[in-house]
DNA sequence: CACTCTCCCTGAAAGC
DNA sequence: TGCTTTCAGGGAGAGT
């Protein structure tokens, strides 16, 4: 399930293998993911070079020498995998990008709920993928100061405003559960309740889950890329996520279960003790 | 406008 | 054992 880390180690296992490298050829093996892969990929990409590899979000973004960005979405169950030049397809493979060193990048996504497009870099931030996308949980644009005032005005339980993609870009369903858990906040708690002092714990509790979690993909995996090329993937051990049942791991509480409750359709898993 | 629900899709796991 | 059902979830769009 790719979140911000997941992310985020895939693209800089990316930019370790694409930096400076000249797109030869792209194959589609389908005709699309969530949206339909643009007609005309191979005019904006082959024979470009690589320039860079971001993120934004839960977006990969390849930057390309002709001022065009090639954006990934994983979605739920995409994966990018490092192939070599006799690489045979596997099930569900769906996209191909072949180098100009033989090497090949392969996006395979068995539920396809991702998606792949290219748009012009300036036009990227104004584009509908990116307008309304909230800030970068990670950057110092996140503040207590600013999460409250998103707050503030919000009713929804603050689990499912931590989803929203408006507010904070970036956090999925097991790093809102986890940094609820670190915080010691409710995940049914209103967003409107969430006093200063709450959401500063809450800011520094998702800053620490997330760069926790990338910095695991980076040490158990040499150089962000398992052998079998696959990128962004990695065992974290979870506090709270997929727990339902089990001991509740905080050293003052005895006996607690963590508990699995439903908000939105979405499975929230929280320590009923530790978390108010 | 604010918020919830449904759908897309496959494969793993649970249920019968 | 083997078939059927359920569940997982990001984000768009429909519904309340």
């Amino acid at each position: 399930m790719p979140e911000l880390p997941e992310v985020e180690t895939t693209c800089r296992g990316l930019a370790k293998v694409l930096i400076g490298k000249k797109i030869t050829e792209i194959k589609t093996l389908r005709s699309g993911l969530r949206i339909p892969f643009p007609e005309d990929l191979s005019k904006y990409m082959n024979g470009t070079k690589v320039i860079s590899v971001s993120r934004r979000a839960k977006y990969i973004c390849i930057n390309l020498s002709n001022g065009y960005v090639l954006i990934i979405h994983l979605g739920m169950s995409g994966r990018i995998i490092i192939g070599k030049k006799e690489y045979v397809l596997n099930l569900h493979d769906h996209f191909i990008i072949n180098l100009s060193n033989s090497q090949k990048i392969i996006l395979n996504d068995p539920r396809r709920f991702g998606l792949v497009t290219i748009l012009n870099t300036d036009e990227m931030e104004s584009s509908k993928f990116f307008r309304n996308i909230g800030q970068e949980p990670l950057s110092d644009d996140l503040t207590p100061e600013l999460l409250c005032s998103k707050l503030k005005h919000k009713k929804i339980a603050i689990k499912l405003a931590l989803l929203d993609q408006k507010i904070i870009s970036g956090i999925g369903n097991i790093y809102a559960c986890e940094a609820l858990f670190r915080a010691g906040i409710s995940p049914k708690r209103k967003s409107n309740s969430i006093s200063y002092k709450r959401a500063s714990k809450l800011v520094n509790s998702i800053k620490l889950v997330l760069t926790e979690a990338i910095k695991a993909g980076g040490s158990s995996i040499k150089d962000f890329v398992h052998p079998d090329g696959e990128l962004g993937y990695f065992a974290t051990k979870w506090r709270v996520y997929g727990r339902e049942g089990e001991p509740c791991l905080c050293n003052h509480q005895k006996n607690v279960l963590i508990k699995r409750i439903i908000q939105s359709g979405r499975s929230t898993f929280f320590c009923p003790a530790c978390q108010r």
